[in-house]
DNA sequence: GTATAATCATCGGATAACCGATATATGAGG
DNA sequence: CCTCATATATCGGTTATCCGATGATTATAC
């Protein structure tokens, strides 16, 4: 058990982050990069968006440039909902972290 | 895949709570049934403890209240920060979030 | 058009996280 | 002391998540 390895939250930040913006997949690997810190390997980030457009959350056109479909909207919306209420107080956590880093 | 089933949180948040009072185990079921919307299994909740206790990140006192270690707190920072850079846009997160719950 | 690199995709396997059932301890009431 | 309810703890099994290796496709350079 580790205690911070944020584990299950692949699918989320990927809908997540295509709701800001469509991206291909090396797209999306260089943002959680960003923000786990390591890259996730290809048998991660490509299974999970196989298994999203397979349940109809998301869509690629003829580039591999993903975007959210109306349903995966739907769900980002949900699960939004979901991690605001798990971390209602997610402004103190922020407060306890006195580290910087690149955007 | 569901893609919001928060897996993977349940020792940060753990120590997380324990970092703002020291609480029993059923303290902790009942708490954490408060943010998931589900209690966790006795046979999720225990264990966990167990383990966070083997590591010395939380320790029990006679009536079964546990509470963050030294060490603990410095996990809780390092777990912090994490989470953190892995969500440095929640705010954004909540503002999509039209739900309100109780506290 | 061919070579090279980057990206995309699939597969099998390893591990972690969690649950349900069950067993033990603790505490309150009578 | 005895009973019952609650809390704590353990065990086995299931599932999900992720990785590394490998192969296929696409793009780029020449």
């Amino acid at each position: 058990m580790k205690c911070c390895d944020m584990r299950g939250f692949l699918s989320y930040l990927i809908l997540w982050l295509l709701g800001k913006k469509s991206m291909s997949g090396a797209e999306l690997s260089a943002e959680l990069e960003r923000r786990k810190g390591s890259k996730p390997s290809p048998g991660t980030i490509y299974p999970a968006l196989k298994e999203l457009r397979e349940k109809g959350l998301i869509s690629a056109d003829g580039n591999k440039v993903y975007s959210l479909t109306k349903k995966g909207q739907g769900e980002l919306k949900g699960a939004c909902a979901f991690f605001c209420r798990m971390f209602y107080d997610a402004k103190e956590m922020f407060g306890c972290c006195p580290l910087k880093w690149k955007k």
